[in-house]
Order: structure tokens, then sequence, then C-alpha cells
DNA sequence: GCCATTCAGGTACCCTGTACGCAAATGAAA
DNA sequence: TTTCATTTGCGTACAGGGTACCTGAATGGC
């Protein structure tokens, strides 16, 4: 019996509640996921290797292997894992505005809390349970007021672009700082800024310029900017359709 | 005097014409990038390591750090040498809508060709002179018609969205399918069919269930659906703000 | 007790990026 | 022409990575 079919992780799920032959297993699936989830949350994605996790939970790098098919099998575990922690009613509201607006706001939590996700999440296809439920909510949110099947997936997947840009944005420089390992200030300082600075003084792109020198959107808070994003995005969902 | 100062790529240029003693370099920044893209294409990015490179060039890999300081580097070397092939004309023509669309249709292009671009764009803050070339024509595109120029911003980074989760979407299967060694076909049938099945089958995920199976859009060209989808970006710009 | 089954964990292989060092090449100076 | 500082080419080596495979221990059914 070959066990090694490539198919996704969702289809191989952990056999559990086994009464047979043989050792009983000594860790989980669900396990293995959250202490990957907490070194990648304090040391980051790079620092999430098969043998770090393995000498987290006290064993051997090929043990992982019972529980695990892949390595990126068990990203999608991850992505799944943090995903959950988007809290949604069971039913929206009936106010689409406010309930897409509750998505974005704890997706972009989830995305800062894990500042991993959005990157990896962006990075590869998956469809993980709480991923469709997500998803599905943020459907719901719309139907009834979208007719068109086609259009409230078109509007679903603007906000998500959306959502997943902004996180991006919140998080790139710290990332990268951190992956250089320099502090955020000294990175944005030693190491774009000097570019950047010799871009604005060659003065060949003045637009570009303007978005940085006159940008009043750079002066407000992180959270402020994205508010004020979010409603583009919504405005342009409400502004066309028959809403 | 320490060379290895952490600073950006394009602040680090290739010496050249340099008439002082030494051997004359074999090589160049734009010949290993341009290799370096070729093996990107036909191989994927995972494929592209320094030593196969290297091999390509005939040469070692500690050859091409003489000409590069990281892999990273190289990396946004590749990004800026594809996006020279995104051609605009010198000045917008004054229709921003005919405009954003030609920025958009020249940019899907480019990330078709190279499967490998918009994955690696979108995981990196780069800022490279081609990149910046196109921001400034989106940007010059809506300048005298969206007065605010936090406003242009917000909308060049939306229609920038749409483009690379659009591209990513486009080439999501066929990309992981390569991954994994299977066909497009036999992948998508074998290893995420199952899946997407059996979720539909459950009836857990009503709204899902009808963007699969109800869709119209999903039997269109992917270039249809593109121009369908970018269309409705474009009118989300145009129908609020003062256009 | 026997035995098929299952897990833990070590070893090993091949791959990666890249730090380092030395030999060869080169143009300027002596 | 000889010398020499300088720069390139490239082999070696190291620290890590994913994971295939194997051995020994544990476990429940017969």
């Amino acid at each position: 019996m070959s066990d090694d079919q490539p198919t996704s992780i969702w289809m191989r799920p952990e056999r559990l509640e086994r009464s047979g032959p043989g050792r009983r297993p000594g860790y989980s699936r669900d396990q293995i996921t959250r202490t990957a989830v907490q070194i990648a949350d304090t040391e980051g994605l790079e620092a999430t290797t098969m043998r770090r996790i393995a000498c987290e939970l006290g064993t051997g790098a090929m043990s992982l292997y019972r529980y695990v098919p892949k390595r990126d099998d068990l990203f999608d575990l991850m992505i799944d894992m943090v995903i959950r922690e988007i809290e949604l009613p069971d039913q929206p509201s009936g106010d689409w505005r406010s309930d897409l607006s509750l998505v974005a706001h704890q997706a972009r939590a989830a995305g800062l809390r894990h500042p991993w996700l959005v990157p990896l999440l962006s990075g590869r296809p998956t469809l993980g349970p709480q991923l469709l439920r997500v998803h599905e909510f943020a459907l719901a949110a719309l139907d009834g007021f979208v007719l068109d099947i086609d259009d409230m997936a078109g509007y679903v997947g603007m906000l998500n672009d959306y959502i997943h840009s902004a996180v991006r944005r919140e998080i790139g420089w710290q990332e990268e700082a951190r992956r250089t390992g320099l502090d955020p200030e000294t990175w944005k300082r030693d190491y774009v800024g000097p570019y950047v600075r010799q871009v604005v003084e060659s003065g060949a792109y003045p637009l570009f310029n303007r978005s940085i020198l006159e940008s009043r959107m750079s002066h407000l808070s992180p959270a402020a900017r994205f508010q004020h994003g979010l409603e583009r995005v919504l405005n342009g969902i409400g502004a066309q359709g028959r809403i």
C-alpha cells in the first residue's frame, strides 16, 4: 500500500482514535503545528525548520514526519491554525459594510500578530477549512446585496487583495529589518534611506516625490491608514453594483 | 575599508570603466542576471541557485560573488530586468482609463512570461529603477484627474494589488503543479480536485459552492477574465473621486 | 508468549548560501 | 623590464537545510 500519494494535506487527516496494535503516538499534528507557530512568531519563518521544531519538542527531526508528510504541508497547517483566530459571528449582520469591515480588521490583527502569515498565504494557493470559513462569511455578507455570484467573488477578492497588501506594507519594513538583523529605525535610515533620498534628489520621478514628500497619509497611525484604504475599497464596492 | 556595508543593491552599482591595475572582469552583473532569469523561466525559481547559474556560465559558484553581494540582491536585479520589458510611452495619453489598462496588460504579460516574478515581487519591498518608472507612469496617468496625491497613490496601489493577485491566480495552479512535478491537468484532478469535490459535496459552504458551480467567469478565457476584473477596478477608481 | 504493527529517533545523503584563501592576471610605477 | 599593489577566478570548507532509510522499542490482538 503506497501511502505517499501526492494529495492535499486536508485529504490526509491525522488518524486518531485508532485502537489497533502498535506504539501510541507521543505527539500530535496540532502540538507540532502550535510549536511551529510559536517559533515563527518569535524568530521568524526562516527559523522554523524541522530540526528547530523537533528540538523544541525534545525529539528528533525525523519524528515529525510521522505526523506531517512534508514541510510545506506544515505551513498549510500553520496558516489554518492562526486563521482560526479570526472571530466572526455565525451569520452576517445584514449590514455588509460593517461585516466586511469586521473581516478586514480581524484579518489585519491576525496578520500583525503573525508577521509570517500574509507572506506565506499570498505565496501558496491553499484552501484550508478556516480560510473557507472566512471566505464564506465574506461572501455571505454580500449575499442579497450583490446578485451575481461572480461579482460577489470579485468584490471579496478585491477586499482580500487590499488586506494582504496593506498588512504586507505594515509588516514589510520591520520584517526586512529583522531579516537583515538591523532594528527598524536603523534599517530605514541606513539601508533604504540613502537610496530613496538619492531618488528623490535626482528629481527623475516628480510624482513619486510628491507621494513621499506631500503625503498626509504617511503621518497617520498605521491603524488610521488601514481604515482609510479600507474605506476606499468599500466605497469602490458600494459605488457600483446595485447596492 | 569595510566593503560589506549593508545597503541596497541600487546604491552599489557595478564599477565599470575602471582603468586601474588588476585582472579584467570576465563576466558582468547583467550577464549573470540574464542567465538567472533564463533558468528561472525554464526551471523555476527554486532551481535558480548560485551553483546552477555559475555552472551555466561555465564557472564556479563563488565567482558570482564578485558581481553580486548576496543572492537576494540578484533577485532584485532579476525583477528589475524583466520589468524593463514593460513598454510604456514617455507620457500618458490623457485618457487615464486606457493608460492604466495599458500598464495592467503589460504587467500581466510580463508576469505570465516569468511566472516567478509576481511571487517574488510581492514578497519583498523592492524599489528598482524600472519599478519606479512604471509606478511613475501610473501616477502620471491619474495626474490632473485625481487631485490628492494620497488618493493617486491609493488608486495605483489598488490597481497594483489587482494585477498581482490576478496574475497569481492565473499562475498559481500551473506553478504549484510544476513544483509537485505533475502536469497541470493531473494536478487539478488528483491533487486539489478531490478536496474541492469533498468540500462542495459536504455542502458546508453554500456560497463557495455557488462561486464554483454557477460561475460564468470561470468559463471565460484567462485574458477575458483578467479584463473583466480590471474593469471592476477601473470602475471603482472612476466611480468615486472627482473624475 | 508470540507477532504484526506502529512510533521514536539516529544516521546519512545531497543540497544550499557563502566565508576564506590562494593563484593568476593586469596596469602602473620604478 | 622588473616590481608590485590590486583585482579577478575559483577551489575548499563550513554550517545549515529537507528528508529517505533503518533499527529498536513499545503496544494490542491472537
